[in-house]
RNA sequence: GCCCAGGUGGCGGAAUUGGUAGACGCGCUGGAUUCAAAAUCCAGUUCCGCGAGGAGUGCGGGUUCGAUUCCCGCCCUGGGUACCA
């Protein structure tokens, strides 16, 4: 009997789907378990080989875990608002939820045939009013707090606002950017648009003006992690600054948080070390420098406050605001100047110009705090308005870009290093001796830096002080398919629309462009206001400003949705909580969560925001929202290759001489490297009449490249054709045997036979030559037993590692002894089954069956245990062959000579711990060169 | 520049509390079976050498009886980040 995937597959998936076998409650008598994907946003080009490898390896551990006894929370679902979706709706006019819907469609069918065990019962999509409803309830939530650095945490705004009441904001310990401070008296003689005002300083989401990364090709605003190099991930248009009245995250405020707590976390050290990175916290100092006329003072951020000695001159940004008060008559024109041409050049200019020094003198001088010298005041576009203070001490002996600016004016550098050369550059490391600098001399660098702050802190000309390099998150877009906000505008104050009123539902326009007059997509709806009575939107006709208001017009961005939606799972339909306490409180958080590490520093650092955000105010029980993350790598096309020579016709790859053009070829018509020419001839009409010269066996060889999957580059390959010819089994195994899950490798179908090969001859194992099911009941013999515990050892200890390849290659080499020892007896195959069904879950339901056991119940509920108590017998005697394998630590010292160690193998008796957790065994090894002996 | 990860046959990749390098698969070579093909099975396959033998885990050193593994210095590839004071 054939292995007939198709009948098998079908059968098992309609199974599973009928029974709702993977459907997870709540049990508080199993421990839970947590598994993940980064769900994907539905495109319209469908799913390609890369990425299930991801939901490969989830599904195989979710499926492992249950095996194991844990009662596994494995859900999946769509990031569907997005800007493809709004961009074809520009396009063809179709509303971006009708795509989304049909592309969800096709994910669910491409999933489905997959043979992923997910529990569908709990699917979310971020573009659902239902799930979005509570995307702005989390805004509103968001909006009601400040963060309070006495408690740590967020807090609700009410209570600052009674202590505002009471005595002000002098004392006030909050995270906030307020810049006056007031008494209790004024605040309450305040309007409530002032008091408002003033509250947008303190509120953990906020309106503000800010520079923003605007985009105009996109016609939309992008987050500082979606520019890259000045230009737009998504297009790679160029992107300018524009100052515009956006929401903000004060994201800020968790920065030491967000920075700790990954020490907590089973994260690769990579990914924490982007987002220490992003953080960028740097400790140093404040310090004060007094202009010589006494009249203002400049405050500066350094890192180096031990060499304070060094300053020679200091560095404003062109923006900073004294730059225009300290301008003396005499350089003003030189200044406005400078001022005008930096203003100028976009983010894209400076970067381009790195190497560039540029710079102005503005013509008055600062003074040295503890050595009372003149020091000169420069401008220059390297110190950002944005970061520190925005004005910099200059120390060129110590800083390279100091030394280059000061080389390229001719100012003095001063050298405080002891016995350091500075003629050829500065000396920027944080070691040595400082020297001819009054307190500070003959002191090391880091005593000189704890000097130094005290020296400061003493004078009262500054303090010690940490800076982050985090900004706030801009969270406004000007976009149609994105969650709208619960917000509208009562006589210009941001108001928040009730829980209960919740959700605001995005409103169908016409035209999903920004308006004639740039106002975003919303700006073209009809009904889009509030009515403050009735509690609901209404046409813009009503709009009177005194009980019904406009609408905020800007969406959130992408990454609101997926800010939270792993907490959604564990109740997704709850229409009265985002999540209920009980389920959040028994679901806890993501114990394994699998994606790509393209979000390392997105989607990652807001949720963990969120996050904490969410555990301040009590709703859920963790600080973390995913504690173990593995890092999908990314499956990269063989695009296939054709050479068009000089008189038209095509050089397969040995014959080719130079010149020939490569063009890409799709991939469907070439198979191990060789095209099939009619194929080809049929494609399209240009190449109708090609001709080909070919190699001596009358092959054509195509070229190949690796590079990234690409419509364009015909070598997307979709899971779906491989699903067809091979069946899901073969495909996940082969996912998983390409190597190592989190590295990136090129797609190759090359090997896939080889896997299709194993699960034959597994299914092979349960029949005789004539295709008959033949199973043997006696007891199995111990060359078979040795056999499978050899495989079961060696497969959990791959499941732990997350070494999915070395699995599938261990499962080969147990089914290729099974079938040498002609094995065929129950009690192995049975267990056998049950460690494959992870990998292979159709053909072993089916395998299952055959060996006489319910329909479906490998999963799970028989067996709830799957460790070696259950599948390794007690009374088992391991037969320690001359050719075996039995890991022991040589105990001898360094010295011995290689004949003592060499005496010491051949005749030694070890002891050997055979499984962990079990009573030692004694086994005596026997004489050989035997040092790695595995059983 | 800085941070992180990695460099092993024709290919994807195994093997690290230091212990027979190249598991497993692909490809290739030869053979069996077949009218033939597919499929299947058997043998071989790191390189050099007819051979005995020698070389070999990016390069150069070091520690050790023994190094792909540990240490020092380089080179290269991939990812991240960038005038952050």
């Amino acid at each position: 009997m054939e292995y007939s995937f198709r009948t098998i597959e079908d059968k098992w998936q309609n199974f599973w789907a009928k029974n709702a076998t993977f459907k997870v409650e709540e049990q508080s008598s199993k421990p839970k378990y947590y598994v993940l994907d980064m769900f994907p946003y539905p495109s319209g080009a469908g799913l390609h080989v890369g990425h299930p490898l991801g939901y490969i390896a989830s599904d195989i551990y979710a499926r492992y875990k249950r095996l194991q006894g844990f009662n596994v929370l494995h859900p999946m679902g769509y990031d569907s608002f997005g800007l493809p979706a709004e961009q074809y709706a520009i396009q063809t006019g179709q509303h971006p939820e009708t795509t989304t819907k049909e592309n969800i469609a096709r994910y669910r069918q491409q999933l489905d045939k997959m043979g992923f065990s997910f529990d569908w019962s709990k699917e979310v999509r971020t573009s659902d009013p239902n799930y979005y409803k509570w995307t702005q309830w989390i805004f509103s939530e968001l909006f009601d707090c400040y963060y309070d650095t006495t408690s740590d945490k967020a807090e609700r705004i009410s209570k600052l606002i009674s202590t505002f009441e009471k005595d002000g904001n002098a004392f006030v310990k909050a995270v906030n950017d307020c810049e006056i401070i007031f008494s209790a008296t004024e605040w309450n003689a305040m309007s409530a648009t002032e008091k408002e005002g003033i509250l947008q300083h303190y509120r953990l989401t906020y309106l503000a003006d800010s520079w923003v990364n605007w985009c105009p090709a996109l016609g939309t605003v992008l987050a500082n992690d979606e520019v890259i190099n000045g230009l737009s991930e998504r297009g790679g248009h160029p992107v300018e600054q524009k100052k515009m009245r956006q929401w903000s995250m004060r994201i800020k405020a968790y920065g030491e948080r967000l920075l700790n707590d990954l020490n907590t976390l089973d994260w690769s050290e990579s990914i924490k070390e982007q987002q220490r990175n992003w953080i960028g916290k740097s400790k140093g100092c404040s310090v004060q420098f007094e202009t010589d006329d006494k009249q203002h003072s400049i405050e500066v951020f350094t890192t180096r406050p031990d060499t304070i000695f060094g300053v020679s001159f200091l560095v404003l940004a062109p923006e900073h605001p004294l730059v225009k008060t300290l301008t003396t008559d005499e350089y003003s024109q030189k200044v406005d100047e400078y001022i005008q041409t930096s203003s100028l050049k976009t983010e894209r200019d400076r970067q381009a110009n790195v190497k560039n020094i540029t710079g102005q003198f503005i013509g008055s001088y600062a003074i040295h705090p503890f050595t009372g010298e003149k020091v000169e005041l420069w401008i220059g576009d390297y110190v950002l308005a944005s970061y520190g203070t925005g004005a910099v001490m200059a120390v060129p002996c110590g800083d390279q870009r100091d030394w280059d600016f000061a080389t390229h004016f001719k100012i003095d550098i001063k050298n405080i290093f002891e016995n350091v050369d500075i003629s050829e550059g500065a000396y920027t490391a944080k070691e040595g001796t400082i020297t001819d600098s009054d307190f500070l001399t003959s002191l090391s660098v880091a005593d000189a830096m704890t000097k130094a702050i005290e020296a400061i802190e003493t004078k009262g000309i500054g303090q010690g002080k940490t800076n982050y390099r985090l900004r706030d998150a801009v969270f406004s877009r000007q976009r149609y398919w994105g969650e709208p906000f619960p917000v509208y505008y009562k006589n210009g104050i941001p108001t928040i629309i009730e829980a209960q009123h919740l959700p605001i539902i995005l409103p169908e326009v016409e035209k999903y462009l920004p308006t004639e007059d740039g106002q975003p997509p919303l700006g073209n709806a009809t009904d889009w206001a509030w009515d403050t009575v009735n509690n609901k939107v209404v046409s813009n006709t009503k709009m009177d400003n005194i009980t019904v208001f406009p609408l905020e017009l800007n969406t959130m961005p992408g990454w609101a949705g997926s800010s939270w939606y792993f907490l959604r799972y564990m109740d997704a339909n709850n229409e009265n909580a985002f999540v209920a306490k009980e389920k959040a409180n028994y679901w806890e958080n993501v114990d394994l969560y699998i994606g790509g590490s393209e979000h390392a520093t997105g989607h990652l650092l807001y949720s963990r925001f969120w996050t904490k955000f969410l555990f301040d105010l009590g709703y859920i029980g963790v600080k973390e929202p995913f504690k173990k993350l593995i890092n999908q790598g990314m499956i990269l096309g063989r695009s296939s290759l054709v050479y068009r020579n000089a008189e038209n016709k095509y050089v397969s790859k040995s014959k080719l001489e130079g010149g020939e053009t490569p063009i890409h070829v799709d991939i469907n018509f070439v198979h191990n490297d060789i095209l099939d020419t009619t194929a080809f001839k049929n494609w399209r009409e240009e190449y109708k009449n090609a001709e080909f010269i070919l190699e001596d066996n009358s092959t054509y060889i195509c070229g190949h490249e690796v590079e990234k999957m690409s419509k364009s580059k015909y070598n997307v390959q979709t899971p779906d054709e491989l699903v067809e010819k091979f069946g899901a089994d073969t495909l996940r195994m082969y996912e998983m045997f390409l190597g190592p899950l989190e590295q990136s490798k090129p797609w190759d179908t090359k090997g896939i036979n080889g896997v299709h090969n194993f699960l034959r001859k597994y299914w092979r194992l349960f029949f005789d030559a004539e295709g008959n099911l033949n199973l043997s009941d006696g007891e199995p013999t111990k060359d078979a037993l040795k056999t499978l515990h050899k495989a079961i050892h060696k497969i959990q200890d791959d499941l732990n590692k997350f070494s999915f390849n070395t699995g599938v290659s261990n499962f080969m080499i147990c089914v290729n002894e099974l079938t040498d020892q002609k094995c065929n007896n129950r009690q192995i195959l049975e267990k056998l089954t049950i460690l494959l069904s992870p990998y292979a879950p159709h053909i072993t339901e089916e395998t299952w069956t055959l060996l006489g056991h319910e329909a479906g119940s490998v999963n799970y509920a028989k067996f709830p245990k799957f460790n070696p108590e259950f599948l390794v017998s007690d009374n088992f005697e391991y037969p320690i062959s001359f050719n075996g394998k039995v890991r022991f630590k040589l105990e001898m010292p360094n010295s011995a000579s290689k004949e003592e160690v060499e005496k010491a193998v051949m005749t030694n008796e070890k002891t050997i711990h055979y499984l962990e957790g079990k009573e030692p065994k004694k086994v005596i090894v026997v004489p050989g060169r035997i040092v790695n002996i595995v059983l």
